[in-house]
DNA sequence: ATTTAGATATGATAATTATCATATTCAAAA
DNA sequence: TTTTGAATATGATAATTATCATATCTAAAT
């Protein structure tokens, strides 16, 4: 991690009006006497179940697992996090420690704010009281939704489900590069790591995807749409 | 559905402090303004998913499912909720909208109080707003907790968690009503009818659970947590 | 009282998925 | 450069789970 030179501020961010909307300037300065921009390289710990929570995380660019460790070092991660998305609003108000550890799977780079900061401007503002909880439950209604609808899909269906995730949600393009391995698809829609390989080469040779090692490029999109959808 | 004579109001309610603590006895007032105590017979339906969000659920007695139904007629339990549990917090600041229906598993008693009346007091009073976040954000990594706690088992280990999830969690006796039926148990834990039959059958055989009908008593509770732990 | 639909029950079989074994490739560290 | 460990890859087999068939039982509706 690597601290950043603070270029502009919270108040012309491009992404303040996603949960800050509802704060005035004053209360912006507020926030921004305890803000620190800092980068993260791809690979990089931000936070570790357990551990407590002392600051708010915002996701400026890059990409995040949020994921849980069980005993016998079992991984699942609970879902990737993007621009935009409010990481550390989960567990945050219920509990000091963190739930969840989250590590970066991409460069990125994140602003943080003190976390007492929020809950005091939480508390005063009811506005923004009611765009962090508005926020939080859109969070983990995503989480619980695409949990069920992973866990009804056969194989082919989830890693078709990911891999049209990826190209659509984060990459909005046919061929991108897996910012994760094998083995954390995996983790991620509840599969072996022999399976998510023998998956994919599966789509390859059926010339639905092109793999050249993380590069992966959707060549048959409306196939990949029916196996998602039936499997 | 059946409206009851209001006996006494919020501020003797047993449950105050569970999430109505920081509310002063005027900010009650105005909630026993619109608030109802409604009567739910088991099989009930209190909210379907899709519908308008107009009430704050605040179960005082029985047993809820909360429950979405998928293309296919496919249904996800998603959780079993019980007195002191919020019920509709879930999706109710991020969406005017149900993303879940709601049904009485057992006779039922809720306090309905206006959503609108909530979220004004969640807008004046922070503290309130704070303590629905640390509720909602408790109740919602519970469910992600348990869904993948229970994925990684193997169906014997579902049942056992399962059988003792009702007997420690919900009545506290080794002896008690199943309040589902094995179809709605296969939603829960995601199996087959017939598997979750047959592994109770086989729990039966082998001595660790007494079975008549929807009565279950378990035996042998080591066995069955061994169960759980392993499975 | 009879019908009927749904719930419970069990066996046989098919389908799905995990595990184990082994090989190769790749990238980081010595 | 060599070594080493992790990631990718593929086949064979075992384990797990779903599906299909069929039967009985139960409770609700006629």
């Amino acid at each position: 991690m690597k601290y950043i030179n603070t270029v502009s501020g919270c108040k012309n961010c491009p992404y303040r009006a996603l949960i800050f909307g509802s704060l005035d300037n004053k209360e912006l300065d507020f926030l921004e006497k305890t803000r620190k921009e800092i980068f993260y390289k791809k690979g990089d710990v931000l936070t570790k179940e357990g551990t407590s929570i002392n600051e708010f995380l915002y996701l400026k660019t890059g990409l995040l697992k949020v994921y849980k460790t069980r005993a016998g070092n079992k991984t699942h991660i609970i879902r990737i996090a993007g621009p935009s998305d409010f990481v550390s609003l989960l567990s945050m108000f219920s509990n000091d420690k963190y739930k969840y550890s989250i590590a970066a799977i991409e460069d990125t780079t994140v602003c943080v704010v003190d976390s007492e900061s929020i809950k005091f401007l939480a508390k005063s503002n009811g506005e923004f009281a009611l765009e962090l909880m508005k926020r939080m439950s859109y969070t983990y209604d995503e989480i619980i939704d695409s949990t069920y609808r992973i866990r009804q899909k056969h194989l082919r269906g989830r890693i078709a489900y990911i891999l049209l995730y990826f190209a659509q949600k984060v990459y909005r393009q046919n061929r991108f590069e897996l910012p994760i391995s094998r083995r954390e698809i995996g983790e991620l829609i509840n599969m072996t790591t022999e399976n998510v390989i023998r998956i994919l080469s599966e789509f390859r040779k059926d010339q639905i995807i092109f793999i050249d090692g993380k590069i992966i490029e959707i060549k048959d999109i409306e196939r990949l749409e029916r196996i998602k959808k039936i499997g």
